[in-house]
DNA sequence: TTGCTTCCCGTTGACGCCCATAGTGCCCCA
DNA sequence: TGGGGCACTATGGGCGTCAACGGGAAGCAA
């Protein structure tokens, strides 16, 4: 399995150290990931992290912008300028900065969630509230779609 | 046989632990499973528990999406990390986790549903209130189609 | 020094592996 | 045809391993 899936919440301790899954770091070397990079995510309190492939998504999407627009000069200053490296000891944890707390709300515990080729790492009660609006914008659109119906 | 059919209800230990019916094991078995993933269902307190060819439908569904709008970020969400890995252990047991807990109501017995290609994990008396409702709503639709029939 | 990071080690609790037992259905053979 | 025994499932529990976690000590920079 290489992809970044299910997830599990950890604890911080006094050092501003947490455990990345032991899942997720089997992922991480298979995928021969050797630093991993988080982005601050645009419109939830959230980080993505993972390997610097996560970069070639978001510039291949900066590629198809026209570079006299404003925008792609955005796109470009937040993937370049808005991310942080986070290194990884070798009990496989990682330090929380201030960067990711001021983002994040993180204080004392860390949610990490299985996104498939990355992952987020998110402040636990944040994250319960935003599954929640997903589950209900989800089922909206399904009612939306096929009235009664489940997908199969 | 290689379809998950019937259903069958079994204690869960003081460990946490409870035996898989050993018909979805031989089914578990051909299908060629080496893990299972559990899916929180959006719209009943169940689970969708199969195989990781489980995410491949959806995941197909994701790739039709503009990856840079919000409902592909959605189904993202839902599929990888509102899920779980069940492992069996060698005697064909799993382990019922708070994730399962919370979402499904389980606290001492568990109801294993087949579904065909997958199947679905309940609380007892959820599930028996669930079918008295879905057969309510068949009922209702045949005499809704097929005005003055007696169904059979 | 002070503060911060990295390496290393010990503890603890959860989970997987293993074995044991009880209950049940099935088969075989007298 | 009925009884005994075999096979298998569900369930309980002991035990070792490993991940998560806490903390000491060394290296490094201001």
């Amino acid at each position: 399995m290489d992809r970044f899936l299910s997830s599990a919440t950890n604890r911080i301790d006094s050092k501003g150290r947490v455990s990345v899954p032991a899942h997720f770091r089997s992922v991480v070397q298979k995928r021969g990931y050797s630093e991993l990079y988080a982005l601050r995510c645009l419109d939830v309190p959230a980080m993505d992290v993972g390997g610097l492939d996560l970069l070639d998504r978001y510039e291949e999407r900066i590629a198809q912008e026209d570079p006299f627009l404003q925008t792609a000069d955005d796109m470009s200053f937040f993937i370049h300028g808005d991310g942080a490296f986070l290194k990884l000891d070798q009990d496989g944890r990682i330090t929380v900065s201030d960067f990711i707390r001021e983002h994040t709300g993180i204080t004392s515990e860390v949610a990490f969630v299985g996104r498939g080729q990355f992952f987020q790492i998110w402040e636990p009660s944040r994250l319960a509230a935003h599954g929640a609006a997903v589950r209900a914008r989800l089922l909206q659109l399904r009612q939306g779609t096929k009235p009664g119906e489940r997908p199969e």
